[in-house]
RNA sequence: CGGGGUGUAGCGCAGUCCGGUUAGCGCGCCUGCUUUGGGAGCAGGAGGUCCCAGGUUCGAAUCCUGGUACCCCGACCA
């Protein structure tokens, strides 16, 4: 398959522009045909399948069971819950028909009008709705208690902009759903899993979050409490990875789910949902990469390392081939993925970029000049160093690096964030510093109302209130009303 | 839904103002030779409904009318 290859935009020139070049270039997605859509190539679905089993083990970890429910939603289903509906309405795709026709006139398919469904059915935005319809049937006692069940889906939001990976008309994502016997249990269980997105994002990911709570206005809808992961991108902006929420009674007094406790009376059961989506690539993608492509942390590079001969002759080649092989194996029984480019369709110095680009982590070049020092070159992507090293226990070098890259590359990255994070007590210099990126930590009264004044005249929002915030007495930069904490505000995607 | 912009080869574009050879350029693709330690060079070759429909004209990628698609900036949102 043939690779377009060009300068990517700079980081600093267009910010937008360089992470849109970078997704197409580097070969992760593309725009699709369909409004709003994308495509996701087959390497930017390998680190996504990379993602997703990780999270599906560590989701496992904790007892929860995937399952899968219906694409499409009753209409009347969406409307049981009034927050949710409102929350969701005004961005659903609706099914209206089950049938074509072919045109009387013979210009081609038109809609069988004849073919009009009873109920619309609308294609899931989130599945709260089926998934609490069904769970009716599936809990009676405490004993059927906790249920927790994951599935891995795709659903459809019709956002007016979508941008690639980070809001997409159609985005694939897991969503957890939760009923449990008690109150604290659910809390616990949106707890637990917000911990579980965290540390996937900081341990797998390399990304640094801020872990919190939403503010109302932020809140999921039809959430009594919305816990988030906040991560810093490199212009300085927050992106919202994952979200926890706990849903109180509401869906179970929505869909009549009650159940028999311990002192055998009837009560609703708690509930939780949870969900990160394919977002989080577009995180992975904003938090590490620069001006040479992709930096992928090796724990969900698809390819970990790369080997690229150089020869000029057969015999050369051959020379390199029964080198590289025992390495390819060994570093394979380590568990490490390794690709070795031998193909001789493209010159070294193609593959070099192009492995840059794609953000391979650790790329290791043979050639005679290596052969006859018992040498190899070993590149890290990170910082783009080179250096040669001992061909004897290459392994071990490889093994270490790689470990070496996924520490600094989230050193970095939390090195940016603190750098980037400013303690502001004045209005004014609220204005003028969040036109410079970045998060802001400052005292809020706690009103709806103030918060909406800020992001109006401002464009920030309240990110969320941090759960690790050191009570500290304050007041509020705008009304002066008393604060016990700083929340951070920031601009976000 | 407001405000801008763009549809010309697989991709990126010039040409349009001021109508006139066979519609061009870069990248990619194919063939051959030479190359290979940082995105190869040379030679040859293939590839077009100039978004669609109608109009003006001897003649339209170019002018006029209508349509359509997509992109960017806002509002909405993970």
């Amino acid at each position: 398959m043939a690779i377009e290859i060009k300068d990517l935009t700079k980081r600093s020139d267009n910010y937008s522009q360089w992470y849109n070049d970078l997704v197409i270039k580097a070969d992760l997605a593309e725009q699709s045909a369909v409004r709003g859509c994308m495509v996701i190539k087959p390497y930017g679905y390998a680190i996504w399948e990379k993602m997703q089993q990780q999270l599906d083990k560590m989701f496992k970890e904790t007892g929860v069971q995937n399952a899968y429910f219906p694409l499409l939603i009753p209409k009347s289903f969406l409307s049981r819950e009034a927050e949710h509906v409102e929350g969701f309405a005004k961005e659903c795709a609706v099914v209206t028909h089950h049938r074509l026709m072919n045109a009387p006139d013979g210009s081609g398919v038109v809609v069988d009008p004849e073919a009009r469904l009873e109920e619309e059915l609308i294609i899931r935005p989130t599945s709260e709705t089926i998934i609490w319809n069904t769970y009716r049937n599936w809990i009676n006692s405490y004993r059927d208690l906790p249920l927790l069940i994951n599935q891995w889906a795709n659903v459809m939001r019709w956002e007016m902009r979508t941008r690639m990976f980070l809001r997409t008309a159609e985005f694939l994502w897991q969503e957890g759903h939760t009923a449990h016997a008690t109150k604290e249990e659910a809390q616990e269980e949106a707890i637990r899993m917000l911990n579980v997105y965290s540390d996937f994002a900081e341990k797998y990911m390399a990304v640094p979050v801020v872990k919190g709570v939403k503010s109302a206005n932020e809140r999921f809808a039809g959430a009594l409490e919305t816990y988030t992961i906040e991560a810093m991108m490199q212009d300085g902006k927050a992106l919202q990875s994952g979200t926890s929420h706990f849903l109180g009674q509401n869906f179970a007094k929505a869909f009549d789910v009650k159940f028999v406790n311990k002192e055998n009376t009837l009560d609703y059961v708690w509930a939780t949902s949870w969900g990160v989506s394919t977002r989080l690539m577009g995180a992975l993608i904003m938090t590490h990469s620069d001006d040479n492509g992709l930096v992928l942390p090796p724990k969900l590079a698809p390819i970990q390392v790369v080997i690229v001969p150089i020869y000029k002759t057969q015999d050369q080649l051959d020379e390199i081939n029964a080198k590289v092989d025992p390495i390819v194996t060994n570093l394979r029984n380590m568990g490490i993925s390794v690709k070795y480019d031998n193909a001789d369709n493209k010159r070294p110095g193609f593959k070099f970029a192009d492995y840059e680009l794609k953000g391979v982590p650790v790329r290791l070049v043979l050639g005679a000049r290596d052969i006859a020092n018992g040498t190899i070159e070993i590149m890290r992507r990170d910082t783009l160093e080179k250096s040669s090293t001992s061909l004897e226990g290459i392994e071990d070098t490889v093994k270490n690096l790689l470990d070496d890259i996924q520490a600094n590359i989230f050193k970095k990255a939390l090195d940016f964030r603190h750098k980037m994070t400013f303690k502001v007590d004045t209005y004014d210099e609220f204005k003028e510093q969040i036109e410079k990126g970045g998060f802001i930590l400052a005292h809020w009264d706690g009103s709806p109302e103030t918060e909406e004044r800020i992001k109006e005249e401002t464009k920030a929002t309240i990110r969320c209130i941090p759960l690790d915030a050191e009570p500290e007495d304050g007041v509020d930069m705008l009304t002066g009303k008393p604060s016990k904490c700083r929340v951070v505000f920031a601009r976000n995607y």
